[in-house]
DNA sequence: CAATACATTAGAATCGTTCTAATTACCGAC
DNA sequence: GTCGGTAATTAGAACGATTCTAATGTATTG
């Protein structure tokens, strides 16, 4: 049985091509994790959810593998984690400069268009120290 | 028995005052924790971090006891939530806007003295959403 | 295609936190 | 002060998200 799962009959070289760039192996499992993460537009998901995503595709992954490969993926710099709820962790597919909506009611996070968002000015990081990000969440919550 | 333990010979009327002022029955546990809480500076600290403090200063009280208390400081404005790390909450006893370093390689978190750090421009909230928070959170680590 | 290094896995373990039901403490009325 | 009712505290179990472990499977190299 070649072939074992879905998420390959496509064009979708640009799993494997992204895969290969970042010097990960391109198993199946992460060929697939890439193929449903890196679409058209950007994602925002949390390991859970893209758990269930995955096996809902017919992908059989353990919740394990989900796990390394996100933290793979974060660390090469194809995803950004990002925290906004103690007790869960939202990866991002949009690693450029921006800044995020979080939605408290509903536990969604969304992405600010970066230019509206502006930081007049920083601070010198302490001694030491040098500044590795500068995350901006702004809590959103329905309006009554 | 009267008066099981510590925190209490002194002129922590402040302590008593501060529950009584946000409606809060001024328990023994209670006035412990506000007093060590509310002391002269600013401070950030974990559930587990101020229950070891609490037993380690001669105060009984429970690990539920501390979470209880620390979600009621919130809910009336004595303290702040602070997220920064996915599975940790801390709680900032500055309630003042102001925004935060944390020091990743440590789990520190640090005061941003307010005016170094300016927001230029904020993005209009989403339709029907309003702003509930603004975080601005500058993670930073040991130089080399 | 064999050898080897790397990945994946199920399930157990861990961590921080919340829940539960039983006990204890505060507080106002007497 | 004592009593009674309500609210607070408690130990320990339960929980959800995440990490670990040791065994099994798979990509790569020669």
């Amino acid at each position: 049985m070649a072939n074992t799962q879905g998420a390959s009959t496509r064009g979708d070289g640009g799993a494997l091509r992204c895969l290969k760039q970042v010097g990960l192996r391109p198993t199946r499992q992460r060929l697939a994790l890439a193929g449903l993460l890196f679409g058209d537009s950007h994602r925002h998901v949390t390991a859970e959810a893209l758990h269930a995503e995955a096996v809902d595709a017919g992908v059989r992954v353990s919740l394990a593998t989900i796990y390394n490969t996100l933290h793979q993926f974060v660390k090469v710099g194809l995803l950004d984690e990002v925290v906004v709820d103690p007790g869960k962790s939202y990866f991002d597919t949009n690693t450029t400069e921006h800044h995020h909506f979080y939605h408290e009611d509903i536990g969604r996070l969304e992405d600010i268009p970066g230019s509206s968002v502006v930081l007049g000015r920083l601070p010198d990081p302490p001694a030491g120290k040098r500044i590795a990000s500068v995350d901006v969440v702004i809590r959103v919550t329905g309006d009554r």
